[in-house]
DNA sequence: GTCACATCGGAAATCCATTTCACTTGACCG
DNA sequence: CGGTCAAGTGAAATGGATTTCCGATGTGAC
């Protein structure tokens, strides 16, 4: 299978040879016309021009891609879950800052689970000039290796390679904001949601390790017994765990998810139970689009993915235009962002509201 | 600007010529090899095979379309914005049609508003073996023209092309449904909340075009009056018309949303304002992940984004592999998800609940 | 032992844009 | 007015995989 014939009948697209033709020039010259490169005069300028209008002349990635270049940046990651993953952020951010450059943005998906290398493989076959990778589960030893042949700014992870760039948020610092929010309501029961930690990738430091990390040592360092959790990263499988988790004899009063996506799926348990922010607090990380809207209203960690997309492009672009070769590892502070699923703790005896009604008590929506 | 120096210092990739070479064989046998061609003994596969995994070589995509193929599929839609958007269900979908293809699939993202033609044309530069358009500001005579270099879909639009093949939703059906569903409920005052029509492209017929109509009419049709309103396609902007709207001095009873991320906005808005859906139903169209959360709990129309993804994949690949020519137009049947959003319209004398309170009352799924 | 035929492998042409290099202009200077 | 130099142009090589075509080899039949 995957193996078509030939597609026929289909139309043939102009050539730049076709076009020499047309203007009866050589295909050097029309092709200097094309780059904007050095040595046209204004009337071969002008009559190249003509003909690529009239023939309606498009020159192909995949011929330039033998020579040179496809302006084309990549950027690859699972398709995003639920809500407006922090995922659609950085490449919001990165699109931005490449129009008018010239270059186009694709994105590779990999599916949920599958894992991505062969996406950033398949990256590197179509040469594509950078490539902005969010993969959590490629080992640095096959990050290294395609560095070689292509520009790579890893996002999230704290490892710090020598062959490709980083842009990471301080999840020690974002953490601490979050905890030190929980502490200071009052809260000692505080549990940690987080995925399930994926195979053992020597070097790699993932962002949800460096927030357990720090959540096991806030805990320990005001005597507290940390409490971690693991769920799948999913909204439907931190549901299923938050379920468990309230259902317990002695639930938390607080649950600090590493991601808005879990958080929302504990909000979600949460909400069918009845509980309000005063029973159980929840705080996420990303501060995704959906965490500001008020029917969720969830106090969570800005992580600026739309910074980190921009940076992101920056980095790639000056290694594209100027072959540095030093690595560069950026990293962006965190915000607080306080919202109504965040609360003092309240008694202890359950206050039992309507099914269906949770809803987050104080309405503020300040930040620090 | 754009005009980087060639990538000194990058790695050259083995080439079809140097597995040659090593394997001591002609760059024809090795291309056989790859292709699973026919004419190969095993002996010959043997021994191409080796020197490819000492190598690590891998074809390069750039190379292979001049010649033909690209394996590449691409999507093309603006960025999603709030929730899980159809876009998302569709890629969900042709994604994991593609799964053991031999195909990649890569999104082209067009920046919100920017409008998507020069990323079409961008992917036929490309030489993308198949294109699935989301897109509705492109006009048909380009569709028609880019249609004679590569296989496209197009999502949504009830243009019936010569030239290319559709999947779209029974619109008029779904609105059914919905309106059906209001009208039993018994509301009379039912607005319809969409978005701004686009610059008037001739003989396109989008989906919310459509959806608007069959709401005129069936508003009519029970002697009741069409109120329809505009917003852009964002959340933040449905929910500042929502504003408008519920403000109003005498606020429907129900409104039904274009699309729902439309209906979330709404959704904002009353529960801004402590409503329930007693006080004004909501009803989206979509059925997209977020609708089915509590917190949300959206009666809405599903369109099987999945499923239309599935189906368009499924069109090219018979465009690809047996050249089909004749235009297909495949039409799913929508079904209606009834959730906590829409319920009987209460009496008129406003009930407050507390600010932020908003919460859909029968927490009934049910669908039929 | 010979002929017909199928199978396999190699050489070379092809796809298209870029780039090098040698060459032709024309302008300008002394 | 011959010579120098810069600017502009064209022919040809290049990059990597596919595909066609032809020749070489091997198989089986008679």
């Amino acid at each position: 299978m995957a193996q078509p014939s030939s597609p026929t009948g289909r139309k043939k697209r102009p050539s730049l040879a076709d076009v020499a033709n047309h203007a009866g020039v050589s295909q050097g010259a029309v092709s200097k016309v094309i780059r904007k490169a050095y040595g046209v005069s204004p009337t071969m300028q002008q009559r190249v021009q003509q003909s690529i209008e009239a023939l309606g002349y498009r020159p192909r990635t995949g011929a330039r891609s033998l020579r040179g270049q496809t302006f084309t940046i990549a950027i690859s990651s699972e398709i995003p879950q639920i809500g407006n993953d922090f995922f659609t952020q950085v490449t919001n951010g990165a699109a931005r800052r490449l129009t008018g450059s010239g270059y186009q943005l694709i994105i590779a998906p990999a599916l949920a689970g599958e894992g991505d290398q062969h996406v950033l493989e398949s990256l590197v076959d179509r040469e594509v000039d950078g490539i902005i990778a969010i993969s959590l589960d490629v080992s640095r030893t096959t990050l290294d290796r395609l560095a070689e042949y292509v520009p790579i700014v890893l996002i999230g992870r704290h490892d710090e390679p020598q062959n490709y760039d980083t842009v990471t948020n301080d999840d020690a610092a974002g953490v601490m904001l979050a905890m030190g929010h929980l502490l200071e309501l009052g809260h000692k029961r505080i549990a940690h949601l987080t995925v399930k930690p994926t195979a053992d990738l020597p070097g790699s430091r993932p962002p949800h390790a460096i927030r357990q990390e720090t959540y096991e040592t806030q805990m320990l360092k005001h005597g507290l017994h940390p409490h971690v959790l693991y769920a799948d990263a999913s909204e439907a499988s931190a549901y299923d765990t938050a379920r468990l988790l309230l259902d317990d004899q002695e639930p938390p009063t607080a649950i600090f998810a590493g991601n808005d996506t879990l958080a929302i799926g504990a909000l979600r348990a949460a909400a069918e139970r009845g509980l309000t922010a005063r029973d159980v607090s929840i705080v996420g990380y990303d501060n995704i689009e959906l965490a500001g809207h008020p029917l969720v209203s969830l106090t969570t960690v800005d992580q600026y993915g739309a910074t980190t997309g921009e940076a992101a492009v920056d980095l790639l672009m000056e290694r594209i235009a100027e072959s540095r070769t030093e690595p560069r590892h950026v990293k962006l502070d965190p915000k607080l962002v306080v919202r109504g699923s965040s609360s003092e703790p309240g008694m202890s005896d359950k206050r039992y509201v309507e099914p269906g009604r949770f809803s987050p008590s104080p309405r503020l929506t300040q930040s620090r």
